[in-house]
DNA sequence: GTCTATAACCTGATAGAC
DNA sequence: GTCTATCAGGTTATAGAC
């Protein structure tokens, strides 16, 4: 809740990050966790209070600021549809880009969040997708996008943005403008001429 | 490598199928996966030789049916680079409905595997990766397609494929046609009139 | 083919010395 | 703030009775 700066408490952190991203939440022991730290397993208890609290720290903050985020986007007056899925797919990108390896933790580890945090998150992502659909039926309405199954688009295009982390991993310090073009061609207007 | 038929050894993967897409490789135990078959976590080990061999047969086999299927598409001289594309995007989506759980275990627990597995599971999906690349600079080149960052558009395109899964699950009994059309529209067409 | 019992080890977490 | 020692329970896998 407080915002006290706690250096080593964010280098645990960052570090579960890196670590869970690859080798996922349940295969990662504190006392892994501690080795690459430099320090013992029951030193990390000083610091946090659970395994389980580090996954929350990681995952939940990222999925509120997606969650704010795209309520803004969509309920902004002075953009059309086309102009909002833009703004979308941008803030995707740039957020994979500045947090990778917290990005794949929310993609692939919420389901080990403790309850009360996973109710939440599935909430915010549900949020989420319902703002995401709203966005694709305005631009269906103004004759912006054309005719589609929009369950199937709105699953497809964050598909995409959700996984782009992975590319991301294996080909770093890309020209970050390059990327969301690429990225809003690909989602937007597709590769057939 | 037989072929022998064995009902109660093909339960077993099934269910562990099931768990694993559910709760993650790692989070399900040899007990748990024995009390959902109504047996003891020891009778397991009559019909497979070890946990990581369930995983194996998961896997290893479907990642072989993608690897052949789509080398034999891209080598087909018949088939513009579109038609190809179609195939694989066609092909992607049946294997999705009949291979769900199977599905699911490839894209987030192949780094489970053991090691001589991981590996052959890692020169296959590079393999597949390869020949996808291929197909799109194909159409560039006859002019069918866009010019673009084939790398991005490969990630991009294979994402919404690979993690289809996802909304089967919540999305079941749909038609398989109608799933085709929309998947075709959406990464072959884009979004945008 | 399933069971009980058990081996050998790993798990998250805590107590208390320094 | 880090350490050693430890707890209570979970992990994969095996041995051997039935």
């Amino acid at each position: 809740m407080k915002k006290e700066p706690n250096q080593r408490r964010d280098e645990i952190i960052e570090k579960a990050a890196s670590l869970f991203q690859e080798q996922g939440y349940r295969a990662v022991s504190m006392r892994k966790l501690a080795l690459h730290l430099d320090i013992k397993a029951s030193s990390l208890y000083n610091h946090i209070n659970s395994k389980q609290e580090i996954l929350s720290e990681i995952v939940m903050e990222l999925a509120r600021d997606f969650t704010i985020h795209i309520q803004s986007v969509s309920r902004s007056l002075n953009k059309n549809a086309g102009e909002k899925m833009r703004e979308i797919i941008e803030m995707h990108v740039r957020v994979t880009i500045r947090k990778t390896d917290f990005l794949a933790c929310l993609n692939n580890d919420w389901m080990h969040l403790g309850e009360k945090d996973r109710e939440e998150y599935i909430e915010m992502r549900q949020s989420y997708e319902s703002d995401f659909r709203a966005i694709l039926e305005e631009g269906i309405q103004q004759n912006q996008f054309v005719k589609m199954d929009k369950e199937i688009a709105v699953f497809s295009m964050l598909s995409s943005l959700r996984t782009f982390y992975l590319w991301l991993k294996r080909n770093p310090e890309q020209d970050e403008q390059h990327l969301i073009d690429e990225m809003n061609r690909n989602l937007l207007d597709g590769i057939l001429k």
